[in-house]
DNA sequence: GGTATGAGCAACCAAGAGGTTGCCTATCAC
DNA sequence: GTGATAGGCAACCTCTTGGTTGCTCATACC
């Protein structure tokens, strides 16, 4: 069964291979839609270093703006997330299967001492 | 229903978000153990470059390397894959639910034109 | 109107990442 | 033994990244 799944955008599990992007991430999917001031506070930094975060996010599309009168307020966007979450189970699922393979030939090649009449 | 799924470690995302790196894992998936060298031709990098990006991936724990006599065998090691998958689908699944809850609660606010006999 | 607040833009900086070359060690094959 | 092959280590280089400060623009409040 070859792997139909196609390699996933790298931009995406960059962007989450960041301590702050993934506590930004974790802070939309429990509060949901944000501006950026809020996501700041609390963090140790500058608006413009949770901006730039933002925008990281936003380049893999994990993150959504959409302006509401002086305020930028950032939504999650999980679809990418459900593209990573199969890419990553199918890769761990093939291999599985392909140690499985492994281990019949294995098997094969050097029977099991003391098997018991036809597998105790 | 509160998120107990723990954060995943960034290193893990951090060594799937390079091309080269995501390339090496899915070498690895469909040739199962293979030994530096090998993974290094085809790419246009060196052995060394190649060696670097395999201690990432061996720190995230993705790769396992055993000796064998002379070279060393790198495997998929897919137990964080399995994680970092649990973690971005109950991302996903979580903030579904919250999109439906603010759609009930905007539902409620204003309730939709033509309910039927008292609502109207 | 004037003032406070939310956000964007640009320059800058230190540290890290991806890559290289050069050299050394260990194992295999003969 | 000798030579070829697999790999490790260290120094170096350049580009990116995470962060800063300073300034400007736009919207809200009174």
């Amino acid at each position: 069964m070859p792997i139909t799944q196609s390699l996933p955008d790298p931009r995406v599990f960059a962007a989450l291979g960041d301590p702050t992007r993934l506590a930004l991430i974790e802070r939309l999917r429990r509060d949901g839609a944000l501006p950026i001031t809020r996501l700041t506070d609390g963090t140790g930094i500058t608006r413009q270093a949770t901006a730039k975060h933002l925008s990281v996010l936003a380049a893999a599309e994990l993150v959504r703006a959409t302006r509401v009168g002086r305020e930028v307020r950032y939504t999650l966007s999980p679809a990418p997330l459900h593209r990573v979450a199969a890419w990553a189970e199918a890769v761990f699922a093939e291999n599985e299967a392909r140690l499985d393979r492994l281990d019949a030939y294995l098997q094969a090649q050097h029977p099991p001492v003391q098997r018991g009449e036809n597998e105790r």
